[in-house]
DNA sequence: TATGTACAATTCATGCATGAACGATATTGA
DNA sequence: TCAATATCGTTCATGCATGAATTGTACATA
């Protein structure tokens, strides 16, 4: 006896403000990951780079981070100009391609993100530790279906 | 024998980074409501402010709105700015009160919320269909849970 | 009543995201 | 070889979000 509206699709206990929920606890997330990252004076995107360079073990183009970090060029053109700013990555000319060029992290961004990682996986315990464990196969689950 | 790593609370296959999957897909999910929007020509914040209003039924001061919708005030004096060029929405005086002012919904801005609504129950009713129903409890409550 | 405090909206500076337009360089194929 | 085409990074215009500073108004109370 749910589905009081009656339309299709919209049934078993799924309210029709789901997308909102789900889209508004995600954004709540964000904060709480931004507000961690900020101990460490770095934001997600600054972050997700200086990972990115850390992980790969070198430098590389523009245009590769913003692919990984599924965003548009340009938008890596100013993030790499403010991480430039802060001392925590350089532009390299590429070698090969002149057209290229690539990012390659400083020691300041090394430590910067190490400092960030630690925060992060400090937060990532916590809520790891909140999802109840009866829910976890599901969260998972749910989380490879909305890919 | 999950847990690989060792550290508490990163257990039972909730894998080191759940909090970026949340967010990611959360961003995904965001996208296809953008998406679903562009065809009434409306962005999320301005059709969220229109929602708002016509439930409400009445004008709404900027500050109201603001904290409806969970965000500053100088943010809301730039959507309601862009709102008003587009002709959705009238800047009016509150007669109580000279310091407020309230947003008024026109009759095209009612129009066009009703056209965003339709796009949103369309994309609600795919994204809950697609959702497994022995899962839907638990979205609930995780969702909840992460309140 | 005058004054200090609180509150409303705005402006400004900044960060982050997009897409379009552009110049420089590579690459391809006639 | 050289003309078309593709790719790379940048710049610019725009949208959306924040916080700090400002202006105007309301209100409490001394």
């Amino acid at each position: 006896m749910n589905d009081i509206d009656g339309r299709p699709g919209a049934s078993s206990a799924l309210a029709d403000e789901t997308i909102f929920s789900v889209i508004h606890a995600a954004h709540a997330l964000e904060d709480k990951l931004e507000e961690a990252l900020e101990k460490a004076h770095l934001s997600m995107p600054k972050y997700s780079v200086l990972k990115e360079l850390v992980s790969a073990g070198e430098a590389l183009s523009l245009g590769e981070l913003a692919s990984r970090l599924s965003c548009v060029r340009s938008n890596m053109t100013q993030l790499v100009d403010r991480l430039e700013a802060d001392g925590l990555v350089r532009r390299v000319a590429c070698p090969t391609d002149r057209r290229s060029v690539k990012a390659e992290i400083t020691e300041a961004g090394r430590d910067r993100q190490a400092e960030g990682s630690k925060e992060v996986t400090r937060l990532q315990d916590a809520v790891a530790s909140s999802v109840p464990v009866e829910d976890r196969a599901t969260l998972v689950r749910l989380l490879a279906h909305l890919k």
